[in-house]
DNA sequence: GGAATTATGTGAAAAGCCTTCACATGAGCT
DNA sequence: AGCTCATGTGAAGGCTTTTCACATAATTCC
């Protein structure tokens, strides 16, 4: 049996907790979510894990690093969210190009506290080579769909596919960051984020030649 | 006299600062500067204005407080650059659009500790109506912008002036907050950010039919 | 099976922060 | 000069981060 502490006798707290890096870093989570990056403490996350206040920094060096996992783990599900969305570009590309952006902010309004994480919590960029290794990760799903895409632009005039993906990226994080912030919602709109991040492409791609 | 504490013996403190709210936020945007929004500290800012750890308190309801001023003087000077980068439209909407987006991004990174505030310290959309307003000022800049720019769009497909600045909003606030940063510049680039932004919005215009 | 080693959690403590309160001090007005 | 208001101080409570020696469970190795 590979957790002898098990769930055996329910009520009793085991002295060891069994799967504390996760339990924290799912409570830092929701934290986050009630009170922004910046309201998260690890006090209270160990509190919420039914752990003592020096328990969790037998697994994270300190706040940062456990704010850095956390959002690395919000790199992961967003390289995974885009993938699938992308599908290898079926049916078409320019259809699952769309699919993507759409994906993307998804995820933003469906998990803020980890967007939040991931692109507001000011964590250095060179925090760990883990947190890159996932952020490059998720970019690079983005720069691959971007390089299927500017083939369908005309021959003789087709753009950097870096320069495409690095575009896409900035417009989506734009209108995630000021309009699709879970339920603070920063200023009212005359359409959906989706909506307004779609257009946005549609006129992208034909600055660019692409038919649609 | 104004103020009659007046700096005669420069040696001595005063028991009245003169001047401790603007002496304040200067700190507060030095700390932050160094150490990001989380980083600054109420306290540390009173020691650099020379002042006990409960005076900001007379002039501040709480940091969060604080933070709202800063973001509001940002937000009032981004405005005025973007005001001044404008400058009606002359000599031509396109060039002088094109000129705002630069300006944006020369405000971002030239004033990182700003921008942070203004845009990622997570400030409740509804913290003060001046940050509101302020804000509101600095969009209304890009709007009014917009509106003279989409006169150049041929008339039977005109986009929404509205719409068109938030798509122009979005790639700028993505690009800078993604690339742009002071010196933590968080990836690296085939080109400068301002190049990217400018290319973003020429593809951008073509896709809106407008002649460039 | 039992002992040694390693991993994980505890309690206590130092240092620092936010914020409030009663009180002190100075400025401006009459 | 005296009154009133604005502004600054010191001390205090309650919170946080982080470290350290110590306790206890899990694992490994004979």
């Amino acid at each position: 049996m590979s957790w002898s502490k098990s769930r055996s006798d329910k009520g009793r707290r085991a002295y060891h907790h069994g799967n504390l890096p996760d339990e924290l870093v799912r409570a830092a989570l929701e934290l986050i979510a009630e009170k922004g990056p910046s309201g998260f403490t690890m006090a209270e996350a160990a509190r919420a894990a039914g752990v003592s206040p020096a328990a969790p920094y037998r697994h994270f060096r300190d706040r940062e690093d456990l704010m850095a996992e956390v959002a690395r783990r919000g790199f992961d599900r967003l390289a995974e969210a885009l993938e699938t969305a992308w599908d290898d570009g079926a049916p078409n590309p320019v259809s699952a190009f769309e699919r993507v952006g759409r994906a993307y902010l998804k995820f933003a309004r469906e998990n803020p506290a980890d967007y939040a994480v991931m692109f507001e919590a000011g964590l250095p960029s060179d925090t760990s080579p883990e947190l890159s290794r996932a952020n490059e990760k998720a970019f690079s799903v983005l720069r691959r769909a971007s390089e299927v895409l500017c083939q369908e632009a005309p021959a003789e005039q087709r753009p950097p596919a870096l320069m495409v993906s690095l575009h896409i990226w900035s417009v989506s994080h734009g209108i995630a960051a000021l309009f699709s912030r879970g339920d603070a919602a920063r200023r009212k709109l005359p359409m959906a984020p989706e909506e307004l991040l779609e257009a946005a492409i549609l006129i992208y791609l034909r600055g660019l030649g692409i038919r649609i």
